[in-house]
DNA sequence: CAGTATCCGATGCGATACTG
DNA sequence: CAGTATCGCATCGGATACTG
């Protein structure tokens, strides 16, 4: 941030010197998946501290990146992104599309965790596209070395916004198990492979309701970059 | 560069681990502008030191975004940017016009030092739109502080590629006497002012040759983005 | 829930000097 | 011209612990 300045004529440098700090970009597209609270964007992010996340929600403030809106009668604050940095969004496409084509999938899909996976599942989900009743959905990574906590529970009430995302069991009847690693569920999510795919790469394995089975690419929608076309798939 | 990975299932974050390593995408906004060489990169990024310079143009090499092309006969070495880098040109376009409309032109032009302004004007001159004689044009940077080299000589030669720059006087007869300061001249040439708003505003003056003083506006081109709607202007 | 307050450590970066 | 080789420092960032 006081990182000494390029000092050259050329506005790409003047956006690089906003933008470089670290997570500054992170957080703006967490703000426009839709969280607005600290521990939202946190928990989205993973592996950020609290101290650093709050820092850089400051500077990003006094950068007129982000407004900060305390609602004291709550007692809590949301952050939102200014016009200023809402119009960032087609720099931050061509960034996504570049990505998409000329990183490999291994590489853009490799060391995130089952966690910060689940977590931005979470979001993909279609409430619409699911029964009318209590789903309960449990993932198990088979990654090797194992993650922390292998199992994730999604559990959907009917009539929620978003589904629950557990990391220790719940103690419900489990209509649909997964079980999967995170580059295969990663490569899923970011169009980098696709379900049927991984089912016969041995990625992926469903069990339990088959209703629940087969409309899974229905009630788990793909990420918005998931169609750029020359995505370079998993091998 | 060995900095941890982000560790998210997004795109613009494994952009962003590629380019966020200081002076990578100004080094290939030179390559962009035309530089190949190691010297001519460096002066054009002002401030670099040589071994960073260095060290960059490897890592760079080694995640394909440029290429080395050594010149043993000649005994020289060219740098080019590879087609995935070439691929990032949208993606620097958005930025750059993000940053000409969002951006103040106060900030967007401080701190730069005349001798990389003049370094990068020296490759805006337009050698069609000069007489084709030997031209000589002196700018005489007025800021305060004042900078090290507060002169600079131009030589153009009919036939060249390229003008000649010089912070020591040249010992030619002088053509074109421009007077003027950093933040002015960076605002013409970023096209956040034009050479008449200079003028009026007492950021530039000319003298000498009343001919090269009237086509200044034609023989010195404009940034590529100087003619994005929406810049700001310098107040 | 939404942060502060410290503290420490890695390393990226810059400056300088030197080479084939 | 096109780099290496060192070296030291600043600062950025992560970890941990604590608060209204």
């Amino acid at each position: 941030m006081t990182r000494r300045p390029y000092g050259l004529i050329c506005p790409i440098s003047r956006a690089c010197e906003i933008l470089q700090p670290r997570w500054t970009i992170q957080i703006l597209t967490e703000l426009w998946n839709g969280s607005t609270r600290f521990n939202d964007i946190r928990r989205g992010l993973g592996n950020i501290s609290s101290a650093l996340l709050s820092r850089r929600l400051r500077q990003m403030e006094a950068l007129g990146l982000i407004e900060r809106i305390e609602d004291k009668a709550a007692g809590h604050v949301d952050y939102y992104r200014t016009e200023k940095s809402i119009k960032l969004e087609p720099a931050m496409n061509a960034l996504a599309e570049w990505a998409q084509c000329h990183i490999e999938a291994e590489i853009a899909l490799g060391g995130a965790e089952a966690s910060t996976i689940m977590w931005g599942l979470r979001r993909m989900i279609d409430l619409a596209e699911l029964p009318r009743r209590r789903a309960v959905i449990r993932f198990h990574f088979r990654d090797d070395p194992p993650p922390k906590y292998p199992h994730y529970w999604i559990v959907v009430e009917p009539g929620a916004v978003l589904p629950e995302l557990c990391s220790l069991d719940p103690g419900r009847d489990i209509d649909l198990y997964v079980e999967t690693g995170t580059v295969s569920l990663a490569a899923i999510l970011e169009g980098r492979s696709s379900i049927a795919r991984e089912k016969e790469r041995g990625g992926l394995f469903l069990s339990g309701d088959p209703g629940l089975a087969r409309s899974m690419g229905r009630w788990l929608r793909t990420s918005v970059w998931a169609t750029v076309a020359g995505t370079l798939p998993l091998s």
